[in-house]
This record gives structure tokens, C-alpha cells and sequence, in this order.
DNA sequence: TTGTAAGCGTTATCAG
DNA sequence: CTGATAACGCTTACAA
């Protein structure tokens, strides 16, 4: 059953030309004429040769492939997931117009914030580039290592303590900045961040939204109505229990993610109040939460696909040109969607 | 910069000894001195020497790559990601262990089910087996180009017309089944079908054990208690509109997924009536929404992470005895999660 | 336009 | 236990 696969010489036999004929067919390379072309072609066929893509690598020089390392939460949080695979998609419906194939590799949050990761990840691997994907400070020494080795490398949502060549993120701080604005238009001047993990980048970036837009309106930043949780319903629940005792009481909560907002408007009816008349709760993330609480959340969507097809697009011009000097970083505006969750600030002030 | 890489040939230099010799430390060959080793480590470390994988895969005649094929609905459904994450990192957690890579690629359901899909995808490339994670019917004929190749592959999650190497599943049937025994007990007679895609096999499979279930229980079967949507929260609420209207009206409604039965209950709650004490709803996925959606969503979950261990497990057994011959199909239990939207049937019969 | 042959970096088969 | 040396399948000067 197990016949050998055909090689390329067994094509150059069959067609009766030479293997350095059938390899220019089989690289579209110009100098080849019609008739040789279409025996080659012929030979192909009946023989169901497929090239081999490790022999063609080793003799080109290049492996064609770009290795994907996706550095998550232990364990996984399923708002990293909902977010993850478009970018994916993003990242493949790119590389599928390009010669390079997907290899992937996944880590935890843990390892990639020590110095040796990358080396690691790569031991007896053989790439020609490198996609970054995750939401967590990144060792610098472990970029050291992929310089050094001139792997071209695209950081995705992530960065590390010393710039790098080329990021792709999404706008954490302008879509802060963006639904505060549309906020304080709708009358609410007492604003409250209920954050998700407090070290992760996406979430440090929205914090610092927060605080400038507030600022740059002359509004106060209360410091005890900035909390964080963990990106779960239920620390969403309990630090919006802790803010309607706080005070001021706010009447807007900026959230750390769909989910605990849901927990947050949750808290809110438990306790007997109504959405948005008391209250303003936006989430982030615009997942399928958003359209199952009631009322219908406000979020912000990130553009997760774009994101990945730009990362694809920058590494494989990095790849090109080997020695570019770009120290490029491009921010992606995210989307503001308003649902009924959020409505004028009916606080006397 | 660019300092070529070191190559074994180099390391051979350095350490004094042959090729022969550097290549069978770098394998863990038994027969090389102590001494020899050593000298060829130090080499090693000292060039900082990594083996080139294409080279070792063609002098070996294995790629050390698995490809896992993903086949999703077109556009992508985010009940799907949610799914089929968890799967990948099962995959992966496996393979980790193994000198096997992962190579991805994404194909559409209406690619998968025309005849030259696997060739087309497998166009160019190099594996050594072969993952399919979908959750439609596969057109049998892709199956046999990877039969001729000699390409091993396990389906997950998914089926072809004619039988197969190995398929590793979850228990569509059997949780539909145990859900349905859970709420007999509870004094449930009347049930409704709010499926999801009709023709997607995880919705077969439980479309059929919903009736083997009700006929085992010399419960009687309504037609028109059967709908099907598409997975979205608007076609749950929209049918649960439409099964309120229906003779007889059911009392517990099994949903296709979480977001239907978020759907479903909406519904119930617009027209007045009460979870459980009037309707018992059941969703699927144990994602989120089910902990999000008031009262909390009984639900089933599907072993994801287990079914991808098994199914690199499966496969890495295939690699090693190329010609095995079994048939094996795994099927995984599910596990009914039970939350506050059932409850004891309150309608006289 | 075509053929020849020398690599690409490893492994594996033989002798020694 | 070690060293030559021939594969592995393909690409690419270089010649013709």
C-alpha cells in the first residue's frame, strides 16, 4: 500500500528532461519552454508528485515557516480565548496568500516573563519569523536572543521594558478616552473603573485612559473608585457592591471586560437599582455577554482580525528585508458600541 | 549581525571529532564515550549550536510536523472559538512532550465538503500526521488522498460518510439522554428541541438522542416541539416565541447552545412566565453566559481539553505502527451542570 | 532553453 | 567506539 512517494527525479525521468528543468517548472522561473513546461506538468500529475517541503528548505535556505506564540494566563481565561482566535483568523487568512505555513506554540504568562523563553520555545525549531501574541510584559533578555539569532519578530498585544521592532495592539487608551468623552457628554462627571488584572498591559493602558481623560475634563480622579479583579462575573459582582458604598457614589463604571460588567449590573439590580437611570455600566470586549445581559451592554469592540492580518503583514516585510531598521508601533482605534446600558447622569450635583 | 549559524560540521571541528560521532551525542546514541561527549557538548555550548530541523527531517524521512486542520462554519461562529480553543490547548499540552510540531490551518465547512480539500491544503507540505477539528460531515474523498498518501489522520469532533481510522468525539447523544432522564425525575413530560444548525453533526447526534431518550421513556415525540436555528442568541428567542404558541406546550426546553437558551429564557421573561416554576431550560457549552443569564443556566460541558489529549495520543500511536488497522472511535462522557433554570414541573397533566 | 553537478545540514551505513 | 562517506530531495550556479 505504502508505495514511495514520488520525487523530483522520478518527475525528470518520466518527462525525460533534466531535474534542474523540472525544478524551474516547479518554480515558475521564466527560462523554460512551453513544451518542456507542459511535459513536466504531465509527469507531475501521473506521477501525483508533491515536492518536498523540507529538502526544498534546506536547499533554499529558508524554512517557510512563521511560528506563532500565544503566552497566556495559567489557567486560560475564556475572555483571552474569545479574543485570541480572530486574531488567528487575521493571522492566517494573510499567510494563506503567502508561501509560509502556521506553526504554533503556546506558553503560560509565567515562563515568557523569564529570560530563556524564546530560546526554549524555539530549541530544534527552524523558523523564518515570529508572531507574539499575548497581553503580559515580555522578558526583554528573551528578545535579546531572537535579535542576536536575527529572527524577525512582531509583538501582538504585548510589549517588553525596552522598545522593540514592531508592535500591533489596539487602542486601550483612546477607547477609554472615547467612552468617557461620550460619557461626561451624557452629564456623568463621577466616573469608576472596576479594572481586570491590574499588571496586564491591555488593562494598564485602559487605566491610564481613564485617569488622562478625566484630567484633560478638569474632572476629579478618585482614587477609591479605581478597583481591580481578576476579569471574572464575580469580582465584577463584589467590587461593585464595594463602590456603592464609597464616596462619592459614581455613576458610571468603565469594566474590565463584558463579563464583569455582567456581574457589575448584577450587583446593581441586587441592591435595587435600575440601569442606566442610577447607574451607566460600559464593558469591553463586545462579546456575546454584552447582548444577553439586560439591558444590552455598551462595550467596546477591538479590532482583533485586522490586528492579526497587520502582524502578518509587517513580519513578512521584515522577513524580506532583512536588516530594516522600523522601531514601528501601530495602534488600531477600536469600536464604541452603545447599547442601553448606558443613558444621561440623572444625579443632582 | 548576521553571523551565519553554526552548523555541525562546525561543532565537529571544534570538538576534534567526526560528524558521526557529534551526530550520535546530538541523538543520544548509546555508543559514544564519555569523553566524547563531553568535548562535543562543550562545542556545542560554546557555538551555540541549535540543529537545523529541515536537514535532520529529510536525512531521517519524517517532517516531525502534525498539522491540525481546523473546518469552521463561514463566518465563524463564537461559540465555535469557545469550543475548539480549550481543544487546541488539549492538542498542544500533548504534544509538548513529543519532538512533534503543530502546524495549523483553517479551512471553511463548504471547502471540507467538496472532494480535493486535503490536497489542496496539504499542497506543498510535509507532515507526518493529520488533525481535523470540525464539527461537519467531511466529503470521504479528501479522506482517500490521505489514505493513498499514507498520511495518518483522527477526526475531532467530526465524521465522514464512510467509516474511519479514528475519530475522537464528545457524547452528543448520551448527554441529551442524561439530561432528559434528570428532568423526567423532575416530573417533565412535554420537551422541546431549540437545536442549532440542523445538519452540523454535534446537532444530529443530539437531535437524536433527544428522541431515543423520550421513546425510551415511552414519552411521546411532537414534531412540532423540533425547531433548529443557528446558534444565535435572536433565533433562540424568536423559536421559544414560536413554541409557546405550540399544542402541546412544552414544559423543559433543551437548547443547541448557552446563547439560544440566553434566547429562550428572554423570551419566557417578555411573555410573563417564570423560570423554573414554569419552564425548565437546559443550554449547552457551560460557557459564560450560563453563569451570566438569571436564574443561572443548567448546561452540559463537553471534556474539550480531553479530547484533544486523546485525540495527539491517538495519533502519535498511529505514527509510530504505520499500519495499524483499528477502527477506533472514542467517544468522551459530557457533564450535566446543574444551576437554577430547572426545576420540578409544575403543570398538571 | 536546457543539462550537469555541487551544495544545503543531517543521519546512517560501513569499515576500521 | 569512531571516522568516512553515501544518501535524503531539491535548488542553483555554471556550462553548453
Amino acid at each position: 500500500m505504502s508505495k514511495k512517494r514520488a520525487t523530483l527525479i522520478d518527475v525528470a525521468k518520466l518527462s525525460g528532461l533534466s531535474t534542474g528543468t523540472v525544478s524551474r517548472v516547479l518554480n515558475g522561473h521564466p527560462s523554460v519552454s512551453d513544451e518542456a513546461r507542459k511535459k513536466v506538468e504531465d509527469a507531475i500529475k501521473k506521477l501525483n508528485y508533491v515536492p518536498l517541503s523540507t529538502a526544498r528548505s534546506l536547499a533554499k535556505g529558508v524554512s517557510n515557516v512563521i511560528m506563532l506564540s500565544m503566552i497566556e494566563e495559567n489557567p486560560i481565561l475564556p475572555s483571552t480565548w474569545r479574543y485570541e482566535l480572530p486574531v488567528i483568523q487575521g493571522i492566517y487568512d494573510c499567510l494563506r496568500d503567502t508561501p509560509y505555513n502556521l506553526q504554533v506554540g503556546i506558553g503560560f504568562v509565567e515562563e515568557a516573563q523569564k529570560s530563556k523563553f524564546f530560546e526554549n520555545l524555539l530549541k530544534d525549531k527552524y523558523i523564518d519569523g515570529l508572531l507574539i501574541l499575548g497581553s503580559w510584559p515580555i522578558d526583554h533578555r528573551s528578545l535579546i536572543y531572537l535579535e542576536e539569532r536575527n529572527i524577525p519578530y512582531v509583538l501582538i498585544g504585548c510589549r517588553s521594558s525596552v522598545p522593540t521592532r514592531a508592535e500591533v495592539n489596539f487602542d486601550n487608551h483612546g477607547a477609554v478616552v472615547e467612552v468617557i468623552e461620550y460619557l461626561v457628554q451624557l452629564g456623568h462627571t463621577k466616573f469608576a473603573l472596576i479594572g481586570g488584572l491590574k499588571e496586564q498591559l491591555h488593562m494598564v493602558d485602559r487605566a491610564k485612559g481613564f485617569r488622562d481623560a478625566l484630567l484633560a475634563r478638569d474632572l476629579k480622579v478618585y482614587p477609591n473608585l479605581i478597583k481591580f479583579g481578576d476579569y471574572q462575573i464575580d469580582s465584577g459582582y463584589r467590587l461593585m457592591l464595594e463602590l456603592l458604598e464609597e464616596d462619592p457614589r459614581p455613576t458610571a463604571i468603565i469594566c474590565g471586560n463584558d463579563l464583569m460588567a455582567a456581574g457589575a449590573i448584577k450587583a446593581i439590580h441586587d441592591k435595587g437599582y435600575k440601569i442606566p437611570s442610577d447607574f451607566s455600566v460600559v464593558g469591553f470586549d463586545d462579546s456575546e455577554i454584552s447582548k444577553v445581559v439586560d439591558p444590552p451592554l455598551t462595550t467596546i469592540k477591538a479590532p482583533t482580525f485586522e490586528m492579526g492580518n497587520l502582524a502578518v503583514e509587517k513580519l513578512c516585510s521584515m522577513i524580506q528585508q532583512k536588516d530594516m531598521e522600523l522601531e514601528e508601533i501601530a495602534i488600531l482605534p477600536c469600536e464604541l458600541i452603545i447599547r442601553s446600558s448606558t443613558g444621561e447622569c440623572n444625579q443632582k450635583n
